[in-house]
DNA sequence: GCGGTATGTTGAAGCGCTTCGACAACGCCT
DNA sequence: AGGCGTTGTCGAAGCGCTTCAACATACCGC
């Protein structure tokens, strides 16, 4: 391996000046800058990253901690996962990844070695067993999702309870005035998972306000669970009219169901999604949705983690990044049939 | 931050005897072991990761090369990256996350700048830009998929040519003539992604021996697609009665669409998919299949790394692993319907 | 032509760990 | 009792980089 003092060397230059040449963080006359680059490219010179990390107390790595549950979309999360990893190359930091496996011990391993300069974590629990040790380590983190206490927290999310609100008003706009919300698994709920919860709370909230009566039901994402879920949800309401969908695998199934009951979309019954647009623009009928923008999350979550490592910490203030939701009208969703 | 000469004084011994209890290295005798455990339990001490790899030219790192590619099945991925990050663990290991952005190059980065000790890489194609790279480093490496040629290289994946020809095999057993393949999306086979051509081929090599008559179509996962390939297939072969599925994405569409067209499956149209048991077990129609073993791709290809690193290398041989593929039997698949 | 400020470069001191060779202490054998 | 191999511990030399203080040089106004 060809190290900084080799370069040195071959640039007739000391082991100081190639540093500095490399960091930029003084300043170098052009000469010398080129001499010095020619030679690093000459020799193939990579530099290491341990004795870097040694000497600087940085080691340009960033931990990502995943959660392993597979309840969760998984798409969503990879998607966030490649936004994070792209956008901290960008930064010149690459991404640790830590399965949810070791609980909290990962956080204080990664950061009590020095292994990775800052954090971000997925899939938080409104009483997630990380947090406390994220505040007292006082190390670099960023929240993807919405913990019940976000004291001293950076976080970022969409807004599910916009969003919700946003699903009562377009189905409502459209004259719908009984919907049912198929939501996420049971388990989603039991683990408080924030996310589900608020995106119930603001769509029930803005309901009330529209005058809609809702139904909302769990479900998990199998064709058969949804088919019972269907079922009770038109046997308590017949008068049932428009869905919101927050499970995305339970999307295809309820649209085959709902065919097969010859209800058709959307002349009978109206379908909203919370989903990705990929997902929304490939179902078998396209779908109105409001978007998981999971990419910018993840590249949010990176930013933010930058700034903090380099001190400028916007104050502290405006610590919770919430991201409005955005509702694209397709396919599925329009007028409530006329009753009577 | 504590260190280990912290640790030392705390304990009343010499700093190699802490790093000797850390790593085993050298025989410590079962006092001083008590006594600098003690300490590093109370003072809290975890070993600095930059200076450790510093030191011992180990950093403890594998690097996971994803492809950023969004035509590929997303959850097979994530269970890949996941068994990795947690095989890894349990070797006390950390995974690092590239996504397939910087190409090549970011071989060259990370094993010049000796941040990883090895890579895992994914989304193989048969001629793999990667690939001269790896064998010139000579770090161990290990890819998940088949590259064109194998020599010098250690591969993982499943035996999707033996994985074709079950799918001929079962389709055949049960009386159908003729047969029809979804596979892929186009781009796929544009790529030389290895599994996808080697899939067909198994399949039809035993097609042929079993006299059956198939047809094989790429085809994207959305239901239009899906829509416009089924409709292709029926007109040109209309005897068919078995299809297997390769994209997964394309599972969901094509029940919905064969029951829409009143072709019971599995009295009028046996179906056998290749994807994980999860997706088969969850869909409308509980599905036979051959599952996508994920797990055990992403341990077996850490256990192969592993096993590289400690420098028992099998003596080379065994290069080449392949899963032999396994069909499940479920609602979704039997007799040919009697014809005539 | 002088003090003073920029500007560019350097030597040396670590960063916290691993590892080698040395050495003491202790049986054990003959 | 003397030499032997074993076992447990230690000191010191780095690993390759960053960064500080110091120095050399050039340039400015007066």
């Amino acid at each position: 391996m060809v190290t900084l003092a080799e370069v040195a060397r071959h640039a007739g230059v000391s082991a100081s000046t190639v540093s500095y040449v490399l960091s930029g963080k003084r300043s170098i006359s052009s000469g010398t800058r080129d001499r010095v680059e020619r030679s690093i490219k000459e020799l193939g010179y990579h530099p290491n990253a341990g004795a870097r990390a040694l000497a600087s107390s940085r080691s340009n790595i960033i931990a990502l901690m995943m959660p392993l549950r597979t309840d969760m979309y998984v798409p969503v999360m990879m998607e966030i996962a490649i936004a994070v990893a792209t956008t901290a190359r960008a930064h010149g930091h690459d991404v640790l990844l830590l399965t949810g496996e070791e609980g909290p011990a990962a956080v204080r391993r990664v950061v009590g070695s020095g292994l990775a300069d800052a954090m971000i974590l997925m899939d938080v629990e409104l009483l997630d067993a990380r947090l406390p040790l994220i505040r007292e380590t006082g190390r670099p983190a960023v929240l993807i999702g919405l913990p019940a206490d976000t004291t001293g927290l950076t976080c970022v999310d969409l807004d599910f309870a916009a969003t919700g609100a946003l699903c009562a008003e377009h189905l409502a706009g459209h004259g719908h005035r009984e919907i049912a919300v198929v939501g996420e698994a049971a388990a989603v709920y039991e683990r408080h998972t924030g996310f589900a919860e608020r995106t119930r709370d603001g769509l029930h909230r803005r309901a009330r306000e529209l005058g809609l009566r809702t139904l909302h039901r769990p479900c998990e994402g199998s064709y058969e669970s949804m088919a019972g879920t269907l079922a009770r949800i038109f046997d308590e309401r017949p008068g049932t009219t428009g869905f919101v969908v927050q499970n995305e695998a339970a999307i295809d199934p309820l649209l085959s169901l709902l065919r097969q009951q010859g209800r058709a979309v959307p002349e009978d019954v109206s379908v909203v999604a919370i989903c990705p647009d990929q997902v929304a623009a490939q179902a078998a009928v396209r779908l109105t949705s409001v978007a998981i923008p999971a990419q910018e999350m993840g590249r949010r979550a990176v930013e933010l983690v930058m700034a903090k490592l380099d001190g400028r910490d916007d104050d502290g203030t405006r610590q919770v990044t919430l991201l409005p939701p955005e509702l694209t009208v397709r396919a599925s969703s329009g007028p409530a049939p006329v009753t009577g």
